[in-house]
DNA sequence: GGCGCAATGATACTCGTATGTCAATTGAAA
DNA sequence: TTTCAATTGACATACGAGTATCATTGCGCC
């Protein structure tokens, strides 16, 4: 680092330097297309450049750009001419500090490789788009302190806006987040707790929809297999939709009815549940996994090794990639609009930006039961 | 816009009757804290903000940020408990106008959803985090012309550094970025031709590996199916990579052994290529699909047809995702190290940030042919 | 007592964009 | 010729962090 910084001091010094040749050239007329094209490769052009190459005041340059109704048609044409020929493409930082806006959101999402979040953070990219604006993106790796230390430098490269995914924050965050002058969205679950305001669905209610339409069809034996629910409100609320729809149904809890599976989750980790699930002494008739990759695997595994779906055992996901219904046994799952939720979340932080009141505070996307022949 | 700007106008306003109420009654000591708390609420805290609340300079506070050797261990102490009180937080737009530097790096994918590209953005995000970077993210849609435009706002926004994906830019993209100041990393591909630097694999080789292998293995009939190739060097390397291996075995290359599937590569639009290609009058005994999503979809639904994979039709894919392997028939096709593309772009990047040069122009991650049952 | 040193402070300025206030210059209309 | 508006410019200042330069204070040591 001391080097870089020793660097910089050197190339800023040789700057002076040369702008110092430049003007002294101006007049002489010589060199001075070298040393203009040393200048070019060497410093982006400013506002002030581009006044001086139009032979303008930085002021009616500035005023082209901003109020352009103040200034002369030719004027302004100069202007666009210039700031063309030079390449001059505004600081937005210098703009920012100004403006105190700076036209990026922050987005956190827990992972993005084979994922519907994928989706998600394509959705909110593309809404944001058309309007100038741009996504700041952090991973959290389903950690709160990675997701802490993300909305952190959010904040301290003055984002406009914060997305995240779910209500599992640290203190810490909450309280950087109460302080944050702006719109915060939290998405994928929907919480009366919400920080400022939530897109998203119920996911408790989502799970026990499953659950009692595994237990309506005659389902003896369910287990239900999601990832940790420790800082993790949505496995935590899907697992407790199950845990109401079975005792509203009467139906046994034990504590080996709920299997939990390393995040994140792959498609490999479902044959491994699977075979575990199935050389127990009462093996379970159906299996509802809360994610979809590992319910792709333990199906795929399952035809693999002979086990006929649904007959032997029923399978059901969460989440309804595309793949779930091209599967040899077509997949019964609980379908999310990972890409509205995106969509919708970047919308209403648009809106709120351009100073519109939002209309919901929670906003919910709903889901969707796809039943089909696994289940 | 309009509204925007006269309620920020109003707010300043608003700000400086506050400031100047809150320097009036300093000194009476009254009403004090109700304004104090209004400021915390209005105002992100500032460096001067923290010396006041200190009771230090200005200079002290920062040299205790900047430079803390020159500052007693005591008034260290002071400063960082005092930032944890107010919640100060830097402001790094401002840092950067300073610095020229952000700490941020600009990526721009073609598609995010269901891909490859969003495990090499996840690997990006990683590497870079550690490092206290960030990443702006754009999505493209396969368009050059929304890549310039992400590109503009990227150098606008002072990225360090810029990763695109392929090799096809616009001309005015090229120039911005000959311009830059800053690392500039094209991915997924590799090429001479390169505006920096590029970290990839060699499409064209990896194609002709595929199609060596098929023709090798005795298919009579073999057809390649693959995305536009117009603005995409991956499509068009690919393409050409079967065409070499074709004419170098002496093979006739017709117009319809190429087909062409509009992009995003979705697994729904393997099927009915397939169906297509099935019913042509000398269907082909193989099929090279230059995507791995509309090849899943070709074999699954070969298999719900009762069409045996690879006995009446060998299929091979290009991607390798981790469903590859577990379908009812293991797919042949060729494995790209996403991840680590994004993890090698920004580990270059750190480095050469760092200052120290980067000892490769081009990063070949090189690919492998995973060769399973389908074909 | 004088010296050096560590710690702190005051002042002025940079970065690039943007605005508010006033002044100067035009040309056209009254 | 006077008056007015349109256009452009000069100057100062703001935004928040940071540095360079010089000044001041207090302490321990010879």
């Amino acid at each position: 680092m001391i080097l870089v910084c020793q660097l910089k001091i050197l190339a800023q010094v040789f700057l002076a330097i040369a702008q110092g040749l430049a003007s002294l050239v101006e007049s002489s007329g010589v060199i001075k297309d070298t040393v203009m094209q040393r200048e070019i490769r060497e410093k982006k052009a400013t506002l002030k450049d581009v006044s001086k190459a139009a032979g303008l005041s930085l002021i009616t340059v500035s005023r082209a750009l901003r109020q352009p109704d103040t200034v002369h048609p030719d004027t302004r044409a100069k202007v666009q001419k210039t700031i063309e020929e030079i390449g001059y493409i505004p600081n937005l930082a210098a703009r920012s500090l100004v403006s105190q806006r700076s036209d990026m959101i922050g987005v956190v999402v827990p992972i993005l490789a084979s994922s519907l979040f994928a989706d998600f953070a394509e959705g909110v990219s593309k809404t944001l788009e058309p309007n100038g604006q741009r996504l700041l993106l952090a991973v959290s790796n389903w950690s709160p302190e990675i997701e802490e230390e993300a909305v952190r430098t959010f904040i301290a490269r003055q984002a406009d806006a914060i997305i995240l995914t779910g209500f599992s924050q640290t203190a810490t965050t909450r309280k950087l987040l109460e302080r944050f002058h702006g719109p915060v969205v939290q998405t994928w679950n929907t919480n009366e707790t919400a920080i400022d305001t939530a897109v998203g669905f119920d996911n408790r209610a989502a799970a026990a929809d499953m659950t009692r339409y595994l237990i309506d069809k005659g389902y003896q034996e369910i287990v239900v297999v999601g990832g940790a629910t420790s800082n993790n409100d949505q496995s935590a609320d899907r697992v407790q939709g199950f845990v109401d729809a079975m005792t509203a149904a009467g139906r046994d809890v034990r504590e080996d009815s709920i299997v939990e599976f390393p995040n994140p989750a792959t498609i490999e980790s479902g044959a491994p549940i699977v075979q575990e699930l199935l050389a127990r002494e009462t093996p379970p008739d159906a299996v509802f996994f809360l994610a979809e990759l590992p319910a792709h695997g333990a199906m795929l595994w399952c035809h693999s090794q002979g086990i006929r779906v649904p007959e032997q055992l029923a399978i059901s996901g969460f989440g309804d990639l595309s793949l779930s219904a091209l599967l040899p046994t077509p997949m019964t799952t609980v379908k999310i609009p990972g890409r509205e939720i995106g969509e919708q979340a970047a919308q209403q932080l648009i809106k709120r930006l351009e100073g519109h009141q939002p209309p919901t505070v929670v906003k919910n996307v709903g889901y969707q039961l796809s039943l089909r022949a696994s289940a």
